[in-house]
This record gives structure tokens, C-alpha cells and sequence, in this order.
DNA sequence: AGGTTTCTTTGACCTAGATCAAACAAAGTG
DNA sequence: CACTTTGTTTGATCTAGGTCAAAGAAACCT
């Protein structure tokens, strides 16, 4: 997947049309759109834009992973973002960024001119309404989020971040929750670790602590199967729900 | 102050007029606003709604201090937000409440029934742009506070509460920034602790020991004096900015 | 004023997870 | 194909912060 393959993406066959900013969008607003946005993709591991950089665009990830995070002096990293095809890049109303954005794997973005963009949400209450929903959508994730790093256990929260992925590939394979879930991990161990507020170590420790008790099982370093969500779920402390990143 | 001495406030001298849902609002907007309001007061301790709750109002953070906490079936509990004067209580759009929101000290609510306030955010793009402007901003504070609660020692954690207390204070008050600042704690310890991811010992302890260094003076146990936020800040490890909480 | 309740402080000890270290595995490179 | 480079696993040890316990210190009764 290259800038050049992309470009020829519209939006009536887009795969993130109904799940992005423009979802509420008519076909007018559509067009608006289309005249303001142009696709940029880069590799996994190109920074998208750091801390204190001007961005001039705002963004719908089309595919591919991308991360925020934010890092101390001393080097301490800590995520505070996960970045899935169908998520917003950028703020409205504030160039500068505050915090590094990382392209995790390949990543394809349908990026909007900032200007228009801006104007356009003034003009156009479908794409407010749906920057609102999708913004406290990302709120009710962060908060969920600050309960694992403040209050859970190691164990916990490498289960719970596989829950996540669970869950997410779930919605989108329409799998019944009783079958076996399978995904790839979008991150590395150490990717995991500053997701969670724990080592590269510690997280591979628990991988195998999880794997040697049956709750999951790999295949390879990346590929995860998870036989039972449920008790994958327990394992997460979240029993009933743990509905998170929306 | 209780419910019968608020039900007197109008919009023209409302202490929050300019932060809180309503601040883009011209007068026919407040108007609106207006006829569906209401006020309420809940004392310190007191429940505003439990998780599961169906909530039929939306409301703004008059005075007082509230906080937004999540509880695993344990009891490990963790505080996922602080809401102080001008912030927004509830999620439009949806009735069900995911967390549990309790009053710390006595407060004073604006509340918006749901029903015609979710119809005025359709028609009455400056509330939803407000609204939009607000989230963003508590995201942005929600994402600092990830940082503090996956990679900040305690003494780091102590220190960037109270130096966003600090903060808070300094932008109300309008001191310059070089003079002492001191303030009241709106949190016990154990409150502290469920916000900070510690246990009530270790906030205490930190505290005395910042109290030894001279970061921190207390007058009894709950006022603070920061005789220089620059030496505060260095011990929260968030030298530069800091900027939480919008 | 004495007695309860709630909050705070401090001490002694313990453990989950960090740190340090080394070996292994896989993938890319010239 | 040997050779880096990058990521992963596992072991040994250490420590920040948790846990358990007890004693102050306010505030609130009646």
C-alpha cells in the first residue's frame, strides 16, 4: 500500500465511510469533503508529527496503526493514544501538536486541509456533531484507560489490552463472542509496555504467564488466539464489560 | 449555600458565564438555555449518580468540586476525573451513566433537562462547538493525567496534583506567577490516592516529605502553600508546561 | 466535657514489578 | 551466507510502594 495506489480511493467505496468523521455526511457534505482532502501514507515507524510541530492538516487513519504518546526527560514514555483505521488525527482549533504521533505499522491517512477543514465544521453541523460523539467516545477510552494503569495489576492490564484488541476485531469480523478470537498485535513488547505503564520485561513475562495458563495462545511473537474471551475478560478484572475505545 | 439561596442566579452574573457550555452563547441563545435549566445542590459526600444510574439532566459545575470514579469488583478504586466550577456534567446523548459521579465538597449544579437540551445542541451550533472545545480539552487532560498514572513516581504524582491545583488557583486568582500561591485541598488523602493510583500512607507520606523539603507548606491538613511553583513543577517532571486541565 | 467517628501520620515489613544481564530468534543487509 | 540490527525471553536481584498495625488529631455529637 503506497501513497499511489490510494489516491484513488473515493468515498462512496471508502471502508471507513461509516464509521469516521464524515459518517454523518450527505452527499453534499460529502463533496465538500472530497475538494478539501488529499491521502498521505507513511511506513511503519515514520513519526507522523512530533511534540511542538505545526500540523496543517487533520486526518481520518484510513488503515493501519498509529500511537500517541508523551515523554518525560529522563526518557520515561507513556501512550495515551491508540490510533485505529477510522480515528482522528489532530485538533481542531490548535496546530501545534503536544504529543508525538507514530505510525506503528504502514498507515494510510485521508488527510483535510486545516483551513477549509475549520471552516467547513462551522458551516456543516454533521461534522461537529460527529467530532462530538467520536471525541467523548475517546474520552470514555481514556478514563477506562486510567483505571487499568492507576489500579490494575500487570497481569490485568496485558489482558485487558488484549481484551481491547479482541473486542475491537470482533466488532468489525462479526464473529459471535462465543467463537475463538484471533488477531495480530499492532505493537511490539515494548510498544505494549509503554501502553501500559510497565517494562518490555514485565509484559513478556506476562505473555507467557498467560499462555502457559491457557487464557491465550500465540502463534509466532504477533499473532494471538484467544479460545475463551471470557475468561480473558476475567482475566482482565472487567468481567462485565470493559467496554473500551468505543 | 443551599438549593433555596442558588434558585436566584441568572445568567447575566453567573460566576461560570464565560467558561462553562453557555460561554459562546448570545442572549437569545441563553434565553433558551434559560427556560430549561434548573438548579441543584448536592451536600459534600453525597451521591450526584452511581454507575448504572439513568441521568435525565446535563449539567454545569456551578461551584463546589465533584469527581468522576470508576470500581472494580474488589474495590480498587479509581478517580477518572475532577470536575470543578464550569465543567460539564453527563454525556449527551447518553442517558446511561458509566461512572460514578460524587460531590467532594457542597456543590451547586446548573442542570439542563436532556431532552430539550439535546434538541438545542441540533439547532444551536455554539453550544455543540463549546461543548466540542470543552471535551477536547478534558481529553487533553485526561492524557496528562495517563502519563502521571503509568510513568510518574509517587512524589512526582503528589507534585502534579498540587501543581495543578497550583495552576487552577493562578488562573482564577490572577496572581503573577512568582508569587506564593496557596489554596485549600478539595481531596482527603484517600481522595488523592484513588486519583493518583496510590494508597492513602503513600500520599501521606509524600507529603511530608515534600513538606520537609520545603517544596510544599500545609496550614492544618488541607491548606497549601507553594512558595515557588517553578521548584513544584521540577518535582512533578513536567518542568515546562504542565498544562492540564485546560 | 467525654466519647465517637473520621481523617491523618508514622512505623515495620513484604511483594509486585523494576532493573540489570545474558542468551536467543528472526529479519534485513552487503 | 556471515553479520548486524531489532525484538524477545528468561534469570537473578533490588526497591518503590503496598500492606498491616497503631497512635495522634480534628470534628461532631449529646
Amino acid at each position: 500500500m503506497t501513497a499511489q495506489d490510494s489516491v484513488n480511493i473515493n468515498c462512496a467505496n471508502c471502508q471507513i465511510r461509516h464509521r469516521a468523521v464524515c459518517s454523518q455526511c450527505d452527499d453534499a457534505e460529502l463533496n465538500a469533503l472530497d475538494k478539501i482532502k488529499y491521502y498521505k501514507s507513511f511506513a511503519a515507524g515514520e513519526n507522523i508529527a512530533l511534540m511542538g510541530d505545526e500540523m496543517d492538516f487533520l486526518a481520518s487513519v484510513v488503515n493501519g496503526v498509529a500511537t500517541l504518546s508523551q515523554t518525560l526527560e529522563d526518557g520515561r514514555t507513556q501512550m495515551v493514544g491508540l490510533l485505529l483505521p477510522s480515528d482522528f488525527v489532530g485538533r481542531p482549533g490548535r496546530k501545534g501538536v503536544i504529543y508525538d504521533i507514530q505510525a506503528k505499522t504502514d498507515i494510510l491517512l485521508c488527510c483535510f486541509r486545516r483551513e477549509p477543514f475549520e471552516e467547513l465544521m462551522v458551516t456543516t453541523p454533521h461534522i461537529v456533531q460527529r467530532l462530538l460523539q467520536m471525541t467523548l467516545d475517546e474520552l470514555d477510552a481514556a478514563r477506562e484507560w486510567m483505571l487499568v494503569l492507576g489500579r490494575k495489576t500487570a497481569r490485568e492490564k496485558i489482558s485487558s489490552f488484549f481484551a481491547i484488541m479482541a473486542q475491537r476485531h470482533l466488532e468489525l469480523g462479526k464473529l459471535s463472542p462465543t467463537d475463538a478470537i484471533e488477531f495480530d498485535l499492532p505493537l511490539t513488547r515494548e510498544g505494549m509496555s509503554d501502553f501500559l505503564g510497565l517494562t518490555l520485561e514485565t509484559v513478556s513475562r506476562q505473555i507467557s504467564a498467560l499462555k502457559k495458563d491457557g487464557v491465550i495462545e500465540m502463534v509466532g511473537k504477533r499473532h494471538v488466539c484467544v479460545p475463551n474471551l471470557q475468561t480473558l475478560l476475567e482475566e482482565a478484572g472487567d468481567d462485565s464489560d470493559g467496554g473500551i475505545l468505543s
